[in-house]
RNA sequence: GGCCCCGUCGUCUAGCCAGGUUAGGACACAGGCCUUUCAAGCCUGUAACACGGGUUCAAAUCCCGUCGGGGUCACCA
């Protein structure tokens, strides 16, 4: 039985690297018909979890990986907290301690410190002496005496060589000589990282220890502790990090500024900043940042289509596939065709796949996921009516895919707004309305043609305006441009037919005279 | 600095393990077509094996070295 772990600490946001890490291990354990655990790594944290915790599970649930244990659904292995699973740990320590793989040392910070310092000024690397380790009760009275408090080491072999099979980057070895006496357990008996992940791991029978690169150099230590305890040892999978955009360095949610000059990690930016202005959310890095996943949750992207460019993060099927669904992806993912390169953030490659899952959605679907954004920023009711929900519809029909993530629907606020309130890009209204000594005439005649119409819908609308050109020997051009922006307010749109069916008769009407009221009295 | 990992078009990558490809794809870019604007679409094009040795009839692929980039060396996770 296969049985894979995410473990984020509640840091309060869910990582781009982060969750790539956790579809991995999803991935993994659904195709081998396993099981995926969630557990909290909050052994340090002092903040308030849950309220730290939330955006995580927030992002996880919002993309659709879902666990099997873990925070609110429990399991036979709760809690799901390693800050309650401390007694656990503590008994570990005790057995390390009586099979003397660890040992209570004495020193005081500065006085490790010291021989750190020494060390690095001789240019060796830094062993510690284990002049304050104790190893029986009297040398520990004798320690304390001295107003010492302990902390537990790992007493790491000083020799030999450590061989692990990764299963990504295959066989690499390390020499215990280069290992340090970790830490496992503070004075105040709390424990570290690496004895809780361990004990945990085996706790929970973890049978795939799925991360990223980064732990790769972790790993002796807790291979060390595991057999010192007895445990069977996992089978490992280190992951390439994700790396910056351009760059192999590691990703980073506070290197926004130096990101935001890449070209297109830049233009994803900011036109997340435009959605989130238009919807009223605070656009600072702190909440709208592009690594982490609710960027993309606030602005509208498809939660398939993150995992589908997720899943590309390191890992590619062949040389060609790049459109997965989630079952497709299940079917076709494996560790072995992980890249063993850092895999770095291309904004661009997740924009183009956002847009080809964007339009693979049908009208309604595109309908349903973009009426939530028209009702937070009010155009519509909430819930909207049937027939707004049939006006929404059409214009999403117009837009075609124009709209590629959900927020966009709101660049065409001049379709939601008011007649009387629409607002006429100045420049455009003068070169296209003021300035063609033709425009405002025609506009004038145009009108009547339209009042005159029988039936307003985009095919009748066209075949009326191509007649009205055609009769006076014009070209389309010399009109159309005049019209769009006396009934939109600016020169770029979707289909002028389509607009003018979209708004109707009246509307349209309103707007042209308001328009012609405005070019011949311009204040 | 020690240890470990990684180096293919501008970018993300396939190919490497089991040597023989016109080194493939996508995005970007350039040109063209379409066109009422924008978006999209279609066609065409530019463009890469970090470097140096070796093994071999043959090296992106195997070996050695160099250079470059990164990760990690906490009483963080």
């Amino acid at each position: 039985m296969v049985r894979t772990r995410f473990a984020p600490s509640p840091t309060g946001y869910l990582h781009i690297g982060g969750v790539r890490t956790a579809l991995f291990c999803w991935l993994f354990a659904r195709q081998h018909g396993g099981q995926f655990i969630l557990r909290i790594d909050d052994t340090d944290v002092q903040r308030n979890v849950a309220e730290a915790l939330e955006p995580i599970l927030r992002g996880l649930h919002w993309l659709g990986i879902t666990w099997d244990e873990g925070p609110e659904v429990g399991g036979p292995h709760a809690p799901y907290y390693q800050a309650q699973r401390l007694p656990l740990y503590q008994a570990a320590v005790r057995e390390l301690l009586a099979r003397g793989a660890a040992y209570r040392d004495y020193a005081r910070p500065e006085e490790i410190q010291a021989e750190r310092d020494e060390a690095l000024r001789e240019g060796r690397p830094f062993v510690y002496s284990r002049r304050w380790m104790a190893e029986t009760d009297a040398e520990a009275a004798r320690f304390e005496a001295e107003g010492r408090q302990p902390v537990v080491r790992l007493k790491m072999p000083r020799q030999g060589t450590l061989v692990l099979d990764d299963m990504i980057r295959g066989r690499v070895e390390f020499d215990w000589a280069q290992e340090q006496d970790h830490v496992i357990q503070r004075p105040d008996g709390s424990c570290l990282y690496h004895l809780a992940s361990v004990v945990d791991d085996y706790e929970m029978g973890i049978t795939h220890v799925i991360r990223a690169e980064e732990h790769l150099s972790n790993t002796p230590r807790q291979i060390f502790i595991l057999e010192a305890l007895g445990y069977p040892r996992p089978k490992y999978a280190h992951l390439p990090f994700v790396a910056e955009p351009g760059s192999r360095s590691k990703l980073s949610k506070r290197k926004l500024d130096k990101y935001a000059k890449d070209r297109e990690f830049g233009e994803l930016l900011r036109h997340g900043q435009q959605i989130a202005e238009r919807l009223g959310l605070s656009a600072d890095s702190e909440h709208l940042n592009p690594v982490m996943v609710d960027f993309y949750e606030k602005l509208g992207y498809l939660p398939e289509a993150v995992i589908n460019y997720l899943a590309l993060l390191g890992w590619s099927l062949d040389d060609r596939t790049e459109h997965f669904t989630w079952e497709t992806l299940i079917h076709a993912f494996s560790l072995d065709r992980v890249n063993r390169a850092p895999a770095s953030f291309d904004a661009r490659r997740l924009q183009a796949i956002q847009e080809r899952h964007a339009g693979l959605l049908s009208l309604d679907q595109k309908v349903d996921w973009v009426l939530p954004f028209l009702e937070r920023v009010g155009w519509i009711g909430s819930p909207p009516t049937q027939s707004e929900r049939a006006y929404v519809r059409s214009v999403v029909q117009a837009a075609g895919d124009r709209i590629k993530v959900a927020g966009d629907i709101l660049q065409f606020q001049e379709l939601f707004v008011a007649d009387e309130k629409l607002e006429y890009n100045p420049d455009d209204f003068r070169k296209r309305v003021i300035q063609p000594p033709e425009a405002l005439p025609l506009l004038t005649e145009l009108r009547e043609e339209l009042a005159s119409a029988e039936v307003f819908s985009a095919s009748e609308l066209e075949k009326l305006v191509h007649a009205f050109v055609e009769k006076r020997g014009l070209k389309l051009s010399q009109i159309i441009h005049a019209l769009r922006v006396a009934v939109t307010g600016k020169t770029v749109g979707f289909g002028m037919f389509d607009i003018l069916a979209i708004l109707g008769k009246e509307r349209v009407l309103r707007r042209i005279d308001r328009a012609l009221a405005l070019a011949s009295n311009p204040t």
